[in-house]
DNA sequence: GGCCACCCGTGACATTTGTCTTCACACACC
DNA sequence: GGTGTGTGAAGACAAATGTCACGGGTGGCC
């Protein structure tokens, strides 16, 4: 019966990948994918409605990211485990993810075989990250950046003006200049391009 | 026997998706997958020697570009039709792709189902192109930049200074100036990094 | 030859950006 | 109560950036 098959949710935006996926993972025995997504906002409700043992996200997602949903969902509904499956292994992202109550943490370069043994992994109980990755997400430390600070990064990212940052974030453009400068500071490097591009390698944003 | 199959070549960098395609694509009894690589620079070395019927290929990989590639492996492999598959269908990718002699052209994003068809409609003689897509990339017109004006902007990318630049590219600094600012008024931006996010979404890059 | 596009460079100028100092308020922690 | 941190803001200053006008050089095209 069905009772004896994991039931997994896929949450992944690229069309290509999360069919590929699903099929894969669809021709295991002991897996079975009742839901496929391709928007973060889809994955809690989906999920509620469905009732996946293992909720298998990504993080860049169109609407919610998968981060997000993946705390909401520990909380909304216990029993899920979440995976999550991402591009790149950002330091800062695996720690959030691990805050958020992920029980697993794969990139997308490894071998698809992975896969579906740490879905089987993580419902047993284990957590399953790339020792790599850990060893990088220690070293790496917390997120120097305060709440303030990344949202004037992030404004910054497509190129906006001191002016156009403001008026997003709904303060003094000398505001955003001060917030600027800490951020590149504490990234340590020259300007405002590098700093984003830092503190989205590490997964601060 | 052999002979009737598809020989197809798969060159992508993310190994999840190259394995979850190259399996997928086993599955379909007319098509075999005779090489995988997962850099740009081995795509024609392994076309040589396994002399693939159609060539899958992804245009951002370490090594050399896909679009690149596809240029040379038409020149030294006529036989062998080649198939772009990209994350993102960038008007200017696929200019690039229909002038380096690219059969067809797929996005990511569309369903697995498509690739099988896509191959098998490119070996028969056919190209394959979305219809919206082949829209916007008549619409956007041809690359406004010069060559010099694409080189200082790609070093641009990383948020690098004009000094950096200059000494990336043996130009003079205020050399440098006058060709960001060029670039900047031809994409009909306010500064370099808008100007590099426009000219990368049009793949003027 | 003239025209045009591209290449490379300079100098001047206004604007933007990044840094630093200083101020004030709130809140938490000891 | 004092200390520290985060938030919000301003002013002054140096450095970087973007714009413009202006040179000179090459090479293709009519």
């Amino acid at each position: 019966m069905s009772s004896e098959q994991i039931k997994v949710l896929l949450a992944e935006d690229q069309g290509m990948m999360r069919g590929a996926l699903a099929l894969l993972l669809g021709l295991e025995d002991d897996i079975e994918i009742v839901a496929q997504v391709g928007n973060g906002d889809e994955i809690v409700p989906t999920a509620l409605e469905k009732r996946p043992d293992v909720a298998l996200l990504d993080i860049e997602l169109p609407g919610r990211s998968g981060l997000d949903a993946a705390a909401d969902l520990r909380s909304r509904l216990p029993g899920c485990r979440v995976l999550i499956l991402t591009t790149f292994g950002r330091p800062g992202y695996l720690r959030r993810a691990m805050e958020a109550g992920a029980s697993g943490f794969l990139v997308k370069d490894g071998p698809v075989e992975d896969l579906a043994a740490a879905i089987r992994r993580v419902l047993a109980g284990e957590r399953v990250i790339d020792p790599a990755l850990a060893a990088a997400a220690l070293s790496a430390g917390p997120n120097p950046l305060t709440q303030r600070e990344r949202d004037v990064l992030t404004a910054a990212v497509d190129g906006a003006t001191v002016a156009d940052i403001a008026a997003r974030v709904h303060l003094s453009p000398a505001t955003v200049r001060n917030y600027l400068s800490a951020a590149i500071g504490k990234t340590q490097t020259r300007n405002r391009m590098e700093a984003v591009r830092a503190a989205r390698q590490n997964g601060w944003l």
